[in-house]
DNA sequence: TGAATGATGCGCT
DNA sequence: GCGCATCATTCAT
């Protein structure tokens, strides 16, 4: 999808980035910069895939119980860091949107490693570069991103998002991945030309559909 | 190569 | 207790 240039402003998105339907803050995250100022340095990553997790009635969206001492940052104003515990052993990082009181977030889901490649290197893996931040898990593993950083201002100066540069990127949307309900929506979004888009788990067919064609089809 | 499975902890019923 | 918005390892071809 092409972004109008009135949307492109490079420098820190701004709280009002975040406060907007969460379906148009998920496709403008495709292209965009994620930036961590850690302990241990600086990391960033050009965001090629996110999923809208939409309210009380997405099915599929944490919310979707109620307000919990876990999901309460969802609850809240937009452009705060939402990250939960999934499995025993990752992290997922989601990007609050929306009105405070309607509780829906933009989980990351991969991203281009960009800054601080070698702070994000782990002994026991030997991934490709190109592969360390393909997956919700590895993003938040390889930035070091936890519990203890939940409810962070993205607004502030330790965990932002920035825009870079103006490009033109083809977005495609998919069903979400991971999820038993909630597949008739398609709101996962990534960027058809960057190879460090999650992989997906053999034998899952996803519906989808491209948002800006490809050329030379 | 591809497909199956174990690791692991917390929120919720 | 169960089920998870997952991933690396293992085993099988």
């Amino acid at each position: 999808m092409t972004c109008s240039p009135s949307a492109i402003r490079a420098g820190k998105l701004s709280r009002s980035f975040y406060d907007r339907p969460t379906l148009e803050v998920a496709s403008d995250l495709i292209g965009k910069y994620i930036v961590y100022r850690s302990d241990a340095g600086l990391m960033s990553g050009r965001i090629v895939e996110v999923e809208a997790y939409i309210g009380e009635d997405d099915p599929a969206c944490h919310a979707s119980r109620g307000r919990t001492k876990r999901n309460a940052v969802m609850f809240g104003k937009p452009g705060y860091a939402y990250i939960y515990l999934i499995y025993g052993m990752y992290h997922c990082l989601n990007f609050v949107t929306e009105p405070e009181g309607k509780p829906s977030a933009v989980l990351l889901r991969a991203a281009e490693p960009i800054d601080g490649f070698e702070l994000m290197l782990n002994p026991h893996n030997e991934a490709k570069r190109s592969k360390l931040l393909s997956g919700p898990g590895k993003f938040c593993r390889a930035f070091n991103l936890g519990l203890s950083e939940n409810g962070l201002d993205l607004t502030g100066d330790r965990l932002y998002l920035e825009n870079r540069k103006n490009e033109t990127i083809h977005v495609a949307t998919s069903q979400r991945i991971g999820i038993s309900s909630g597949l008739d929506k398609l709101w996962r979004f990534y960027d058809l030309n960057s190879n460090a888009v999650s992989a997906l788990r053999k034998g899952t067919q996803l519906k989808r559909k491209t948002i800006h064609a490809e050329k030379g089809n």
